[in-house]
DNA sequence: GACACCATAGGACAGTCGTCCTAATTGTCG
DNA sequence: CGACAATTAGGACGACTGTCCTATGGTGTC
């Protein structure tokens, strides 16, 4: 297995930190004692904050990435795969309740700090996106592909922001059962996947 | 008309600014800048930041109040009223693909600051969700007014929060044509609110 | 005119921030 | 063992933070 390196885990502590605190809400001496390691050497490894911010972009982009292809190559069908993407809200749930989504809370705090990476961590969003409408299409919604992928976007978004602010994890559940639902009423056109 | 006081004045330049940059990003300093004062004046106005925290968020109950009231007051049927809830997004559309929504990004920043006003910023959300169930209940709906409610909140906050991050006018437009189609589905069963 | 009081200005305070430098330690290879 | 690079620790730097103090300006009342 591939030892982790003090560089690997400092992002992975960084990637936590910000997502727990907020990325300016979280200081070098944070994660320096996240880490265990002393601000000096931590400067040897990062030299600014946004330094750490593009790693932590790019180490959820490629963790997604990953995921999100282990869905592809599991052999279930389309919908089953759009379910797997739903449940993520009960799956995380209490992570969500207490922090809200990784990738939207980012977003939203980017744009209004106007940072310049802010556009990077909406590629994350763009995964998502892009795989939902595969799936879609794969359903044999290909006009529409795009549009679903939003809409489910969206929703979990939604339910992701209010299930922190209500702290209610029944409303989850509820949303989640909603979406299943809309699911389920598409009409079944499949392509065929063989 | 109430000449506007300094007291006054320190709240809206720190609502707008804890809107466009965040609560945290925020300092006295930025205020007091926005509102041509020395921070030593400010002092005498406010103690701590926790004080400008909690006047604006109650600024932003009251505000809030004052036009749902005045959306009930207006002699509009309740379907109405919910599609002047829903267009929200495109009035304001701009400052929501730039800063996303006031309530939803405060609640979230708070959540992750596990802020002792959170609870309060939350209410702002259950003003919503109360105003919109007893829209839903005037509609013959009142089973299911509060999830009806809640559905709404969550697409708004969807849709906000994608907005923000992939700055999609057409989207938001998109979305809030879906959400005026879903409420035509709903079956009228108005009880008459005479 | 004297007094009180609200409002304002300017700066002090200790602490933390991101950033940067230097010295010491560790590890590797000839 | 000696040389050299990679890694680490510790602290310094100026800027900024929220907080607080004190002195001053203006305004109205006896």
């Amino acid at each position: 297995m591939p030892e982790a390196s003090t560089h690997d885990h400092i992002v992975a502590a960084a990637d936590d930190l910000f997502y727990r605190r907020g990325f300016d809400a979280t200081s070098f001496a944070d994660i320096a004692a996240a880490v265990s390691i002393s601000r000096g050497n931590f400067y040897y490894h990062f030299k600014t904050k946004d330094e750490i911010l593009d790693a932590v972009i790019h180490r959820r982009l490629g963790k997604t990435r990953a995921m999100l292809a282990a869905w592809e190559d599991d052999g279930a069908d389309p919908k089953a795969r759009i379910i797997s993407f739903i449940e993520i809200l009960i799956r995380n749930r209490a992570d969500i309740m207490a922090h809200g989504c990784p990738v939207g809370t980012l977003c939203a705090e980017l744009a209004k700090l106007d940072h310049a990476a802010k556009a990077d961590a909406a590629k994350l969003f763009t995964l998502f996106r892009e795989w939902l409408a595969r799936q879609f299409t794969a359903l044999g919604h290909a006009v529409e592909a795009d549009s679903h992928a939003m809409y489910l976007l969206a929703m979990s978004q939604g339910v992701a922001s209010l299930a922190t602010a209500f702290r209610d994890e029944a409303f989850i559940r509820q949303e989640v059962s909603r979406m299943r639902d809309w699911l389920e009423t598409l009409p079944t056109l499949e392509t065929g996947v063989h």
